[in-house]
DNA sequence: GCCGTTTTCGGCCCGACTGTTTTCAGTCG
């Protein structure tokens, strides 16, 4: 993907500047860095709509520098920058405790580029007695990067680490040294991945709460303890960062510690703006505290409508914020349905039985119960015979169970667009998905096509994991996003926000930017086993990410309402 | 290098923690 490309390059010219000791030229690509990781939009496309100049923090030398990349594919002051330091910034960096000046450092003494020549550095006792650099900093070098070598991978997903959070918290709770636990950053977003854990706790015992914390089971190691915060590393593969908040400036401590980061910047300038000033004790005026005991009185002070957490990634929220036109977005509480879920008669865990005893336990209203079709060979998937036999046990279970469970089918999008199971069993459904699940080409337009001819079929209701993404496996297939929710549109055809957390998807930044096109967005966890059957809550927190109010979500209705917009 | 309801020049978020220092630089979030 050209913008993770281009976010990497300007990263890494912000480093190589910073070294140089031109702080201003750092600071202005390291915000132009993260301002294109967070596009949503492939930087090409506003190239070509000669708009490079409204991403924020993008004057006319770096629009020079980002055009000559897309034409092509190189950076002239960025290869000049690399051969004074032919340097890995991007794993260097990964290493606890190393930043730009250090690096620089290493390299200009040492000749360290990479991870391996540190290590190298490190054994041969060079690096201790550098100025700068002594003996402990020398061993939190080493101990960087073990915990390096053993995670990999920094992020890990929301979906995937949600129930040891909250393993952690109870555990936490249970100790009884605790007034009070909140998880704040990223988690409290409901971003699909974090890189690391924010909880904010009060006690009026915080050392033994500290000790308790620290050696807790989920810790593997202690990165930095003070007095009022400590850093560690989790056996989770993240680090985590607890914080002492006094009860006068919880408020503020949640609204900083939630972040985002450039969500933050943004607030404090239009502090300053009004004579304030933010931070994490509270909203203060000369000496005066303004706001702080509570979040809600900090974005009021500030003139703003409450910003829920989701949408704080300044990507427009606090100028609808001030302008009265921040959408309410759906409330996790207004799902009251699952539309898409497998059981053992495709490649589910867990009988139909289970399933269903399963979602009327969580709370949900309605259920979806949609298995692969015949055409997923790899996934058990039914005919026309064993789909006959499953839905009359539907209605049956659902009926003695108690809860409505709709007879529906996840149907393969064939190779010609056609789908894979005859009209007559496909009427015999209440609710079809259809989803590219084969034969995916590197054809944009052939993909394309395929799902158009499923969608003008007049036989699916909605379309699954359009993207087709897998994270951390399989990119999102080359498809025209934009020209198949316009057909989805014109054949009342809901599209999924599908909460299994591999895929996410659509992703938020998609939602968000179709999100008043007036497509109708439906959710499902696609659930294989009961405990699956949690992800409709990440499906939720993509839609509020993505700005949805509760009337573009079908899974909003009640079952009846619901019907009435299955027109097949 | 960017930006402007205070500016076309002079600012650019800010506090905790650590380690190396003896008053502070670098990193992190």
């Amino acid at each position: 993907m050209i913008n993770e490309e281009l976010a990497e390059i300007f990263g890494e010219m912000a480093d190589i500047e910073e070294i140089e000791g031109n702080r201003w030229e750092s600071l202005a690509y390291r915000k132009v860095s993260a301002n294109i990781t967070a596009l949503g939009e492939d930087i090409r496309e506003i190239y070509k709509r000669n708009e490079l100049r409204k991403i924020d923090g993008v004057g006319s030398a770096i629009e020079k520098k980002i055009q000559q990349y897309i034409q092509d594919g190189k950076i002239d002051t960025y290869e000049k920058l690399k051969q004074k330091y032919p340097v890995d910034f991007r794993n260097l960096r990964k290493i606890q405790g190393l930043g730009p000046k250090k690096i620089g450092a290493l390299f200009v003494n040492l000749g360290v580029t990479d991870i391996e020549s540190l290590k190298r550095a490190i054994d041969a006792h060079k690096v201790a007695g550098l100025p700068g650099f002594g003996e402990k900093t020398e061993a939190n070098l080493l101990k960087g990067i073990q915990v390096y070598s053993r995670s990999g991978a920094s992020r890990i997903l929301l979906g995937r680490a949600y129930g040891d959070i909250e393993s952690l918290r109870s555990y936490l709770e249970s100790t009884g040294l605790f007034d009070s636990l909140i998880i704040a950053g990223s988690a409290r977003r409901m971003r699909e991945s974090i890189g690391d854990l924010d909880i904010l706790a009060s006690s009026t015992r915080r050392k033994e709460a500290a000790d308790a914390f620290i050696n807790s089971e989920f810790v593997s190691g202690v990165v930095v303890s003070g007095e009022s915060k400590i850093t560690v590393n989790l056996k989770l593969g993240i680090t985590c960062d607890l914080r002492f908040i006094d009860a006068d400036s919880i408020g503020a401590a949640l609204q900083y510690f939630t972040g985002s980061k450039d969500h933050n910047v943004h607030l404090r300038d239009l502090a300053i703006f009004r004579g304030l000033k933010l931070n994490e004790y509270g909203l203060f005026r000369g000496e005066t505290r303004v706001a702080g005991s509570d979040e809600k009185g900090i974005y009021e002070s500030l003139g703003l409508a409450y910003i829920q957490p989701e949408l704080r990634e300044n990507t427009g929220e606090i100028e609808a914020a001030m302008n009265g036109s921040l959408p309410g977005i759906v409330d996790y509480g207004d799902i009251k349905s699952d539309l898409h879920m497998h059981t053992n008669d495709s490649d589910g865990r867990n009988s139909l039985v289970e399933m269903l005893d399963h979602a009327k336990k969580s709370g949900l209203e309605y259920i979806a119960m949609t298995n692969h079709s015949v055409g997923l060979k790899i996934a058990h998937g039914l005919d026309a015979e064993r789909f006959s036999e499953l839905n009359a046990r539907i209605d049956e279970e659902s009926a003695r169970i108690g809860i409505p469970a709709l007879k529906g089918v996840e149907l393969e999008i064939l190779r010609d667009g056609s789908l894979d199971l005859s009209p007559n069993t496909i009427d015999q459904m209440d609710y079809v998905l259809a989803a590219l699940h084969q034969y995916v080409s590197s054809n944009r337009e052939e993909n394309t096509g395929r799902i158009v001819k499923a969608i003008e079929s007049g036989r699916i209701n909605a379309l699954a994991h359009p993207t087709g993404r897998l994270i951390g496996n399989r990119e999102m297939y080359s498809i025209d996003l934009d020209a198949v929710v316009e057909k989805c549109i014109e054949n009342k055809v809901f599209i999924e926000i599908n909460g299994f957390p591999e895929r996410s998807d659509l992703p938020a930044d998609i939602v968000r930017r179709v999100h008043d096109s007036g497509v109708m967005f439906a959710l499902g966890s696609d659930a294989h086993s009961i405990s699956d059957l949690r992800f409709i809550r990440f499906a939720a927190a993509i839609a509020r990410r993505g700005w949805l109010t509760r009337e573009k979500i079908v899974n909003a209705l009640n079952l009846n309402d619901f019907r009435k917009l299955l027109t097949k």
